[in-house]
DNA sequence: ACACGGATTTTCT
DNA sequence: GAAAATCCGTGTC
C-alpha cells in the first residue's frame, strides 16, 4: 500500500547541500507531472550521483558546454540530455552552487496516472516496468528537452515539481557502482536504491560499442 | 533469468 | 569521426 505523500514541494535548501547528501535522501520522495491530460506521479525508487567536475562519469568533467550548462545553475532544477540518439534522461541539479553535480533519476514507481503513463510506455509488459530505468522514466512521465531547467521546486500544479513524500527509512537504502557509466569502474558506489524493489532497474557494467564498419 | 547486437542522432573531440 | 549516464527484440539456458 502507498501512503498518501506529504504534498509540500521540496525546497531549494534541500537540493543545496553535497550531492552525496541529497541522492538517497531522494528514495521515496514523489514527483508530479502535470500534463493536458492530466497529472502522473512517480515515487522515487532508484537515483544516481553525479559529482561535478572531478567526476569522470559526469557530463561536467570536461568543463562547460551548452548541453551541461544546467548543471551549473542554482540547485533544486532540472537537467535534461539526450542520449543514444533517442533517448532522454533526466537529472535534479544540486549545490553547493558552482560545483555542478546532479542526482540522474533512474526508476521509480508509478502512483498516480498510471494510465497515462502506459500509453507512453507501449512495450512495458507491466506497470513495474513503466518507469524501471532513465528513458523509461523520462518517456512515461512526458519528459523531454522543453524541461531542461525547469524548476524543480514549483507548486504540484506545474509542469514538473519534486514533492516531500515520505522518504524511505533508512536501512532501506542500498548503494552500489553506478549503471553503464564509462570510466567509473565501479570505483563510486553511487547508484541509490531502496531495497527489494521490484521497479529498480537491473545493474549493467560500462560495454564499449563495436565500431561502425 | 540472462546475454547479445542493432537502432539512431546529438554532442563533443 | 567516435562515443554516448539506453532500450528492445531475439536467442539460449
Amino acid at each position: 500500500m502507498i501512503a498518501t505523500p506529504d504534498r509540500t514541494p521540496l525546497t531549494r535548501e534541500f537540493f543545496d547541500r553535497p550531492v552525496l547528501e541529497v541522492a538517497p535522501d531522494l528514495l521515496g520522495r514523489v514527483l508530479v507531472r502535470t500534463t493536458p491530460d492530466g497529472p502522473i506521479e512517480l515515487r522515487l525508487t532508484e537515483v544516481e550521483a553525479y559529482d561535478g567536475e572531478n567526476d569522470p562519469g559526469s557530463h561536467a568533467y570536461r568543463g562547460r558546454t551548452a548541453r551541461n550548462e544546467v548543471m551549473y545553475g542554482p540547485p533544486g532544477h532540472v537537467y535534461v540530455y539526450f542520449t543514444y540518439g533517442m533517448w532522454h534522461c533526466m537529472n535534479l541539479v544540486c549545490g553547493p552552487e558552482g560545483r555542478a553535480s546532479a542526482v540522474l533519476l533512474r526508476a521509480g514507481e508509478v502512483i498516480v496516472g498510471a494510465e497515462l503513463a502506459r500509453k507512453r510506455r507501449v512495450s512495458a509488459r507491466n506497470d513495474k516496468e513503466l518507469a524501471k530505468g532513465p528513458a523509461r522514466l523520462t518517456m512515461a512521465l512526458g519528459v523531454d528537452r522543453a524541461l531542461d531547467g525547469a524548476d524543480a521546486c514549483a507548486a504540484p500544479d506545474s509542469p514538473f515539481a519534486t514533492l516531500t513524500g515520505t522518504p524511505v527509512a533508512p536501512d532501506q537504502v542500498r548503494s552500489g557502482p553506478r549503471t553503464g557509466v564509462a570510466g567509473d569502474g565501479g570505483i563510486h558506489p553511487w547508484r541509490y536504491w531502496i531495497g527489494n524493489d521490484p521497479t529498480v532497474s537491473p545493474y549493467r557494467a560500462h560495454t564499449p560499442r563495436r565500431r561502425r564498419t
